[in-house]
DNA sequence: TATTGTTATACTCTATAACTATA
DNA sequence: TATAGTTATAGAGTATAACAATA
């Protein structure tokens, strides 16, 4: 595999094989959910390649179907996404004909934020996908640890959340 | 709070005061991973600002740490980063005298990765900051629960990286 | 030929600030 | 004054490809 010059240099200078240690990181949540955070992302973004979208773009079709007439100010605190963004993928989804503004007659400052049928429809198809890319974890984790999951993800969320 | 004009717009054209709903994103576990990361990385953040350091900076010295004399490709493997992201952190510890490149002896196409004293003791610092980032969840979770979130995230992981 | 580190590039995401129109 | 939406901008993260040195 590799020579080693002296005893001294040994330890440090031929690594190869050696297991690869998380160190101080072994206690950080944070590091865990950020590693699941990033395998999630990755295959949920190769899920909607196809469809020339982001994932942001499925959220923010969820989210209008959801709570249909908000405005993007509101939509955005849910969202995790800051307002000015919500501009470029609401203009996206609108040219694509997959969503609507329309102005609020009660307050002409805010849109009132529709999907179209057709985006309804591909809100669905997208959402398969995406859970479909989740599959492997109903599939390997028992239904209890599943749920349990969840949960614990939710009241996390909840305790950082009340901080702010 | 706001008149409305008809009771056919009244449903959407007001809805302030309404709970926002999730939608089919309830169900996505991808969506509340996400959540939880956007909360700890913002917290995580604002720690390490006064530092001028990101979250990626402490990765690496505690991945250098617990794996001294690795080559950066490998390291990049573990940490989500990409090898050429590698090479922008590396070189800001460089300058700040925290972590050091060496040449191994035995492939002198790799650099040997060590933290300097400085660097440990920094990272040791950095580490309780990122620790009490997460303190709420400490707190706010049973020690039965904190745990088990902690495994039920390893084993998502492991699942979806054995799908790679 | 393949791999390590490097450089360059581009695209997304995020955060911020400023502007407008409305309230 | 404050808020909703918009626009512009800059910084960080991510992904890719190409290159030199080395294997």
């Amino acid at each position: 595999m590799s020579s080693v010059e002296s005893p001294e240099t040994a330890a440090h200078d031929d690594v190869r094989g050696r297991e690869l240690q998380l160190g101080l990181h072994g206690q950080r949540l944070g590091f865990r959910v950020r590693r699941l955070h990033h395998l999630l992302s990755e295959r949920v973004v190769e899920a909607f390649a196809p469809y020339g979208l982001r994932p942001g773009s499925l959220t923010m079709m969820v989210l209008i179907s959801a709570n249909p007439g908000y405005s993007q100010v509101e939509l955005s605190r849910i969202g995790n996404l800051d307002k000015s963004a919500i501009v470029t993928i609401v203009d996206d989804l609108e040219k694509r004909g997959l969503a609507i503004r329309g102005r609020s007659s009660s307050d002409r400052r805010r849109n009132s934020l529709f999907l179209t049928a057709q985006g309804e429809k591909l809100m669905k198809e997208m959402h398969q996908l995406a859970m479909a890319s989740e599959q492997p974890l109903r599939d390997g984790l028992s239904p209890g640890e599943y749920d349990q999951l969840f949960e614990l993800l939710e009241k996390a969320r909840a305790l950082l959340a009340e901080e702010k």
